[in-house]
DNA sequence: CGAGTTTGACCAGCGC
DNA sequence: GCGCTGGTCAAACTCG
């Protein structure tokens, strides 16, 4: 992180005096023509004047001075142009040391990966295991939230019931993570030699793994991760959320203890994919979809698809990080672990628990009040966007907590990332959009048909999403930031998916933003800060969640997603320039840095 | 007509 | 072994 930290400093230092360099440069261009203009002008206003008495004197006299000026001009002219190579020197020096710097990163990042890899693995004896990472968002509910979330910590099979998202990502796939992060930290020189390299893709996990490990690591590598899960939990009226990939729905189940019924879904980016997915609507919240991942890509991700595959290889990471370290009695989450009630609050924040044979521990106190997810038939990482309270509803149960919980015969990890959103943002709820109208496969799903903005496209669309995830983001982050200084052993973990937001956020941009993509969209981005989010009613094309206009498919349940923002960009470093948007690109723009 | 969804049937794992 | 449950298959159906 220090790392990243230092390179992005220089990154903006050095794009800060290429600004200067450019800048300094063109005002002393236009200075420079202007003195020029301003002095012919009076040479001419002389001449004119000097010509009206029609003297021949006067007119070799003003004849001398347009000459002295001549010379005068190109004198300055010759200085200019000294000025101007001392700058593009100075530029190539900067592009240099950038280049050089952002190799040096590169290289830490490799070793980092090495040292991951070098971890021995203990989780061929957890067949199952359960991480939990949730980033939660202000909640409208915060009272339910907690009830909820305290019922979770009774043992109640909430989690079992919503479905834990797994989504099997592995080391490698940190690694391409933290690779776009070193690309997002190009300056603006560099942008284009990535966009030649790294057109519209990402280095998938398994194309990274032949690269990084050998062939039964690789195998090892990649039944852990397929058994490893990430769930999602997300305020979401549409039947699914985005999250890049192109998904296919093949059956549909309702689960236990449900009414609303498990969707399953596999990847149909590539037919060979093995990643399935499971959505199914939160029993006590309607509004909440909880989606699950598991498995790997075996085929290159759309950028738009990267964040969430990134994120959820870091929690995935964590969790084997957590498994690798269970003997030591480190983040234990023993396949014997019972179930996991303990709920430790933290006036900082984070809290980070681990129940471990009955008794919880307390890990890491990351969020402010924590709660613990409990049973899950398999370790899952939760992703969850929903839970987070404001700081004017806080209670004193319910706040999500980064905790760790294990199942009685699975271990089970939950990070939660709980930011402090504002308390503006309650009314509105946070929702995933996709535009779909079709919600009868979920009973009663509150309906937001109200837009304060009034007609919203796709770009509002990218405006309401920025405007969600951009401070839950930092807030994510810092918290993120406090809990990697709380513990070491966290720091790999963590500082994985962070650096896979940001990079990915970054990485969309730079790699995948051509210049169709609008910068009419960023400026809105920019411009919405304010935290009255509007939500949008699935009766509108294109508003919401951002995925309706991904989906080319014709149906309205059509699962394909196309890069939902759940890891709001913070910064905005690139600019592009058109004012058209290609409905498939738009996702892109959804992890700008 | 093709792609995607729906939905009942089927299979496997697990607990009793 | 039986029943329950989760997960998957595949034929029928829908939609553009």
């Amino acid at each position: 992180m220090e790392n990243n930290t230092s390179e992005e400093k220089s990154f903006l230092g050095n794009t800060a005096r290429e600004e200067r360099a450019m800048k300094s440069n063109g005002e002393e261009e236009s200075t420079s023509i202007e003195i020029d203009k301003e002095e012919r002008g009076k040479h001419v206003g002389e001449e004119e004047n000097s010509s009206m008495p029609f003297s021949p004197n006067g007119k070799n006299l003003s004849i001398t001075k347009q000459v002295d000026q001549l010379k005068l001009a190109e004198a300055e002219m010759g200085e200019i142009r000294e000025e101007n190579e001392r700058l593009k020197m100075l530029l190539a020096r900067i592009v240099k040391d950038y280049q050089s710097l952002q190799t040096h990163y590169s290289h830490i990042l490799q070793q980092e990966a090495k040292s991951k890899d070098t971890v021995p693995s203990h989780q061929a004896k957890e067949e199952h295991e359960l991480v939990s990472l949730s980033l939660g968002m202000t909640s409208s509910e915060p009272k339910k939230e907690d009830k909820k979330n305290n019922n979770f910590s009774n043992g109640q099979e909430e989690e079992k019931l919503n479905g834990e998202l797994s989504l099997g990502l592995d080391y490698s796939f940190e690694r391409s993570s933290t690779e776009n992060v070193m690309n997002n930290s190009c300056s603006n020189n560099s942008i284009e030699e990535q966009k030649e390299e790294e057109p519209t893709e990402i280095w998938t996990p398994s194309k990274i793994l032949k690269t990084m490990k050998s062939g039964d690591e690789e195998v090892l590598q990649q039944s852990q991760v397929k058994k490893a899960r990430v769930s999602v939990r997300a305020r979401c009226d549409t039947p699914t959320m985005n999250d890049g990939c192109q998904w296919r729905k093949y059956g549909q189940k309702i689960a236990k203890g449900n009414p609303c019924p498990r969707a399953y879904y596999r990847c149909t980016v590539s037919p060979s994919c093995p990643v399935r997915k499971q959505v199914q609507r939160c029993v006590n919240d309607m509004s909440i979809l909880i989606t699950t991942y598991e498995g790997t890509h075996n085929h290159p991700l759309p950028i738009s698809a990267t964040a969430m595959a990134s994120t959820t290889s870091a929690a995935v990471s964590m969790l084997q990080s957590q498994s690798s370290t269970s003997s030591q009695g480190g983040l234990g989450t023993s396949a014997s672990a019972p179930i996991s009630t303990s709920s430790i609050t933290n006036p900082h924040g984070f809290n980070f628990t681990l129940p471990q044979n009955s008794t919880p521990q307390q890990l890491y106190n990351i969020i402010p009040n924590s709660s613990i997810s409990t049973l899950n038939s398999h370790p899952t990482i939760t992703l969850d966007l929903t839970t987070a309270n404001a700081p004017s509803t806080s209670s004193s149960f319910g706040r999500h907590p980064f905790s760790f919980s294990s199942a009685p015969r699975y271990s089970s990890t939950s990070l939660n990332f709980s930011s402090s959103f504002s308390t503006s943002l309650e009314p509105n709820n946070i929702h995933w959009n996709n535009g779909h109208s079709s919600y009868n496969n979920y009973g009663t799903v509150p309906a937001y048909n109200k837009n304060p903005v009034g007609h919203f496209n796709s770009t509002g669309n990218q405006a309401f999403q920025e405007n969600l995830y951009q401070p839950y983001m930092k807030d994510s982050i810092e918290a993120a930031t406090k809990a990697i200084a709380s513990n070491p052993k966290f720091q790999s973990v963590l500082a994985a998916a962070l650096t896979s937001y940001v990079g990915n956020s970054g990485g969309g941009v730079r790699e995948n933003q051509g210049a169709s993509e609008s910068s009419s969209m960023k400026l809105k981005w920019g411009e919405s800060h304010t935290m009255n989010n509007p939500i949008f009613s699935s009766s509108q094309n294109g508003i919401g969640c951002g995925s309706s206009y991904l989906n080319k498919s014709s149906s309205l349940n059509s699962p394909q997603q196309g890069g939902l923002a759940l890891f709001p960009p913070s910064l905005q470093l690139s600019a592009s320039n058109s004012a058209s948007l290609a409905p498939a690109d738009i996702n892109r723009d959804h992890f700008k840095l």
